[in-house]
DNA sequence: AAGCGCCATGAAATCGATTACATGGTGGAT
DNA sequence: ATCCACCATGTAATCGATTTCATGGCGCTT
């Protein structure tokens, strides 16, 4: 099915005569001056003359020009939100609720993915920077300084979202996320379990990564104990990747109680593992997550995880942003709950020596 | 924590002198135009003046204005998707590919969701073709025929991706959509059963939804078999929703021993009715999906889906709308295969009556 | 050595809106 | 009745790059 590039199909090769506000102008009887503060600011214009702009628009299906408009006004109406994966359910969530929340607004979101590389995030920010994009989202506290100076270089208000930078220097809207994990690991001492793993995606350039792995240690050092190393294990966030580290913790000879993992997808993946070992959650091992899927929570036995306030920082990250667009006041750091949910994969921790299938 | 908006926190205020073609032009001893074929045309300038004018760029860390840019050439090197929604896993990986293609050939995406509005879908469009937007994706074949004269008028490339237009009007790339649920329906048959249930999207505005739910239907003929209507349930696709529609389902005097679902989404919220009501899945009665997701793939026992291509159609959207913009030649129409995944939830049908629990 | 054509480059018009500044008219104050 | 202020509107400069057109220089041909 070769197409010819200058078949008609699809759409034709040039615009059929778009209309600019200099052809509204002119059929209005107006300047253009006039149609752009019609457009703008249409208090500023008698009602007579603004409906006769707005008839002349709507005729000649006037839509003024974006790149223009732009160009002159440094102002594009665009943010720009770069997120590690739209493949992890999270960040399409939050994504989704940011989208349309800008959406109410009159703003549209560019969106990009850097797949967990620094460099990539930075690089992306750049392009968009360069098409105008006036405002950004960015995931986590772990950045390129160089990210921060080309922001500030062009002037352009960000966000960081999912976390709270404890020193305050970048505005951020998220939770605690050293606190998920610390109350899976109180939980679970409180269960009596004494041996723990944890399942982490890999930590550089990942601070929610690294505050969760903290968040279990610190609840361990609290009761005098710690994590031995060889119960740790990173993977990039894919269901097989996590299933493969399971395998491992399982092949131990001693092998945990009870695993944490940082995120539900670890977590699935771990309980998967289990299945093929013929290990029973929870009552041969313990297991919890962290951001409360539809994943995981659809297992069996429901994955006990804690609840991340995605949908709200999305919209918080919509509203802080534009405030800021439009010079209202704003709240530069917001903290959301993040409530455990109690599912079946928790349990005390078996007596006796784990028996592995096969 | 009220922020004061003149605040210095987050990004100064003004842009930190940015530099323009001017100013390259002018430290290289060029004139803008030379400075402006470096960055387009390299080729047709003297690689000494070329190099000059690389070393002033990179020491004035030159960024060309893309809305400036955009004005001029009627090119913005961004490509707008519009999908029915980010939460549904299969969008987001679709999405995930498109964007990884277009990032690769120096285009940016701009991306949003209608919610199953095809009104909103078609504003939503306008607001990209004024943002300047070169081209675009849509998800499946109904959509307002406004939406197809907007992008005619503004002569802006589109392809319509999930599914591939019988009558070849507009370009598409896809899989057979009917064809899903028709092997899900000969399946089943070959298993045994008779009496089917059919969980489906709403139908407005989603040939996905229409033509699966088709694809059963012709099975059933087939074998001259009708559906019970009173067996077919819609519902938003959404886990709680699908979940209820298959209580009904259940409640029924003489419920189906297979359900179809359309998607996987809807299926695991019918294992999770299954549950509720203490019905064995596959025992009791039979299960299907579309799409093969991890939600599906991880479920006990393992969902039976039919893998839709939809790496390939995100990755092979990019590519044909990239070769139209840039004048290449290009595949209008692409059929991706679709493949069943079997697993644990079907089996022949329960002899005997259901007995439902409590 | 003269002439021709091509290639690299510069000057200036241009894309389409916004906006600073100018202007004319209207209403209110005195 | 006069003047001032203000408001609606128009004129024209401007944003920053691309692109058309013009030009000067160089090499090649004969």
């Amino acid at each position: 099915m070769q197409q010819d590039p200058t078949s008609p199909s699809g759409a034709p090769g040039a615009p059929r005569s778009r209309s600019a506000a200099k052809d509204v102008a002119r059929l209005a009887g107006v300047s253009t001056a006039t149609v752009s503060r019609v457009m703008n600011t249409p208090d500023s214009v008698e009602p007579s003359t603004r409906q006769k702009v707005l008839d002349a628009a709507t005729k000649l299906r006037y839509v003024p020009h974006g790149a223009a408009r732009t160009l002159r006004s440094h102002r594009s109406r665009m943010v720009g939100a770069i997120v590690p994966s739209f493949d992890y359910a999270l960040y399409a969530r939050t994504t989704s609720a940011l989208q349309r929340r800008l959406a109410e607004r009159g703003y549209s979101l560019v969106l990009a993915e850097h797949h967990y590389d620094l460099g990539a995030e930075l690089r992306v920010a750049g392009q968009l920077v360069q098409h105008g994009v006036d405002a950004f989202v960015f995931v986590g506290l772990d950045h390129e300084q160089a990210l921060f100076t080309l922001l500030e270089d062009y002037g352009r208000p960000y966000v960081l979202a999912w976390a709270v930078d404890p020193q305050r220097r970048h505005p951020s809207l998220g939770f605690d996320n050293q606190g998920t994990t610390y109350a899976m690991g109180r939980h679970l001492l409180e269960l009596g379990h004494r041996r723990f793993g944890l399942l982490s995606a890999p930590l550089a350039g990942n601070d929610r990564a690294r505050t969760r792995g903290e968040g279990l240690r610190a609840a361990l050092n609290e009761s005098g104990l710690a994590l031995d190393e060889r119960c740790v294990q990173y993977a990039p966030i894919a269901l097989q990747a996590a299933r493969e580290a399971m395998h491992t913790l399982l092949a131990l000879p001693d092998p945990p109680t009870a695993v944490v993992a940082t995120n539900d997808v670890f977590a699935v993946g771990a309980m998967l593992a289990c299945r093929e070992a013929g290990v029973r959650v929870p009552e041969d091992i313990s297991i919890t997550g962290v951001d409360n899927t539809d994943l995981g929570a659809t297992q069996t036995p429901g994955l006990t995880s804690v609840s991340t306030p995605i949908v709200d920082v999305g919209r918080a990250a919509a509203d802080q942003l534009v405030a800021r667009l439009e010079g209202q006041p704003y709240e530069a750091f917001q903290v959301f709950p993040a409530d455990i949910v109690h599912r079946g994969t928790t349990a005390p921790p078996r007596v006796g020596p784990l028996k592995l299938r096969g």
